[in-house]
DNA sequence: CCCTATTCTGGCACTGGATGCCACAGAAAG
DNA sequence: CTTTCTGTGGCATCCAGTGCCAGAATAGGG
């Protein structure tokens, strides 16, 4: 079914919708490059150098939505924080504007281990730039403190975000409404939870205690040199 | 080198410590599963029979590891939070205690995006089981604001663990108290964010705002019904 | 001890994803 | 029109992964 050769490159979209059909009429592995590259009128070998694989193909759009939302964080003036729930809203709001693409991919990717964890690699991509993002414009010293905060408030908002994601997944024609007052709500939750995290080491002086274990022979130097690492290790507490 | 004939199936664990010199001499992608079978003296065939692929020779001591955490989980007696803490504490002890393969397979999966992706999918299985450990055993109703707290909570868990567990596989020469250290303040760390997020459900009642939108022209039922069907959805805040 | 059923293994052939190489078409630049 | 650059398609090749089958090893029953 070669499509009119007359226009010149074929759209990534299309590609993409009618690879998502394909795979799921006729299943993601029974679905061939060869297969794509006939529906589609685009060459095999030019699909390879287009998408990379067969699997990037179907998170293409996805992609373009990570690109977006972390130029958008890049060029947030808000407070960390409300940037990064700003940041979610955006993804939550690029599955719901494209769900002839992000509804039938959910169905592909529970039904397929391998794209159940292509997925994963996804959110932890988000979770990685958010967390990146918190530590780098919190304040504070440059300690393993900070990064810990961070990569836990991070990983607290995209399991957030995504269990309000998945809810609307599974059931896509419930009122929008309705999924956004999910989200506002599992938002605020998180944020009750993670504000004080990051404040925290604000006045990280007080309320903490530090227990160093060291042999007797050792030097003050050496022993200082312990401590100090294993402080900017993780932060005692 | 095909290793001596005479004994009966070579074991798993030299399977894998084979594999991992021959992808930290010659590279992941540059090692064939021809060259593992010469390697080890067991036939490519029955590599991926026993394997299944080539990256989960990589994987298979985490495996085992997650299986002997998950029942260790089931059979944990302690309060839900306690249980899933020990639980990353048997993780971390895992990486530790075998660092011929964990140290070398960090520097592969940090070298390699689809092998980081596959270390990625492992902690995403670690953070589904442990979360819906927590939304089983924590009482309150089975509403959806049980399951985002759980799952908040092992997202929070999950991190702090990984936070750790990276800053030894950075520099695995540490002192292992100054890594037990950093864990039991990272351990501490999220239970004082996760400890009230599991509780807030049990006196849920209290404080709590509902803002609901809709047109004017609805009756009464319909409006309960939606009004329903939003909070079941994710628990109002 | 022998014969049988089950399981594990290895060899073989084959599919299909993925890559390198090269030739060619079209657009942009001179 | 010629040159250059970029994107495309065809071709050959590599190699992971699978189905099939035959043979070895092991267990079990008489």
């Amino acid at each position: 079914m070669a499509r009119e050769r007359s226009g010149g490159r074929v759209a990534t979209r299309e590609v993409v919708l009618a690879s998502v059909r394909l795979f799921t009429e006729n299943g993601f592995d029974a679905t061939t490059m060869d297969g794509i590259a006939a529906a589609t009128g685009v060459s095999r070998r030019s699909l390879f150098r287009r998408f990379g694989s067969k699997e990037d193909i179907l998170f293409a759009e996805h992609d373009e939505l990570f690109s977006t939302v972390v130029r958008y964080l890049e060029a947030s003036p808000d407070d960390p924080l409300s940037s990064v729930f700003a940041a979610a809203r955006l993804v939550l709001q690029g599955y719901l504007g494209d769900p002839e693409i992000t509804v039938p991919r959910y169905r592909l990717v529970r039904a397929h281990p391998r794209l159940r964890d292509r997925e994963v690699a996804m959110t932890a991509r988000y979770q990685a730039a958010f967390s990146r993002f918190l530590a780098d414009r919190e304040g504070g010293d440059g300690g393993g403190e900070r990064s810990l905060a961070a990569g836990v408030a991070a990983a607290s908002l995209i399991s957030a975000h995504n269990h309000v994601l998945r809810s609307w997944l599974r059931s896509p024609e419930q009122d929008r409404r309705e999924v956004w007052a999910s989200f506002d709500a599992a938002m605020e939750f998180v944020r009750r939870a993670a504000e004080p995290m990051l404040r925290a080491e604000e006045g990280a002086a007080r309320e903490r205690v530090l227990v160093a274990v060291y042999p007797g022979g050792i030097g003050r130097d050496e022993l200082i040199r312990r401590v100090t690492a294993a402080v900017e290790g993780a932060g005692g507490a």
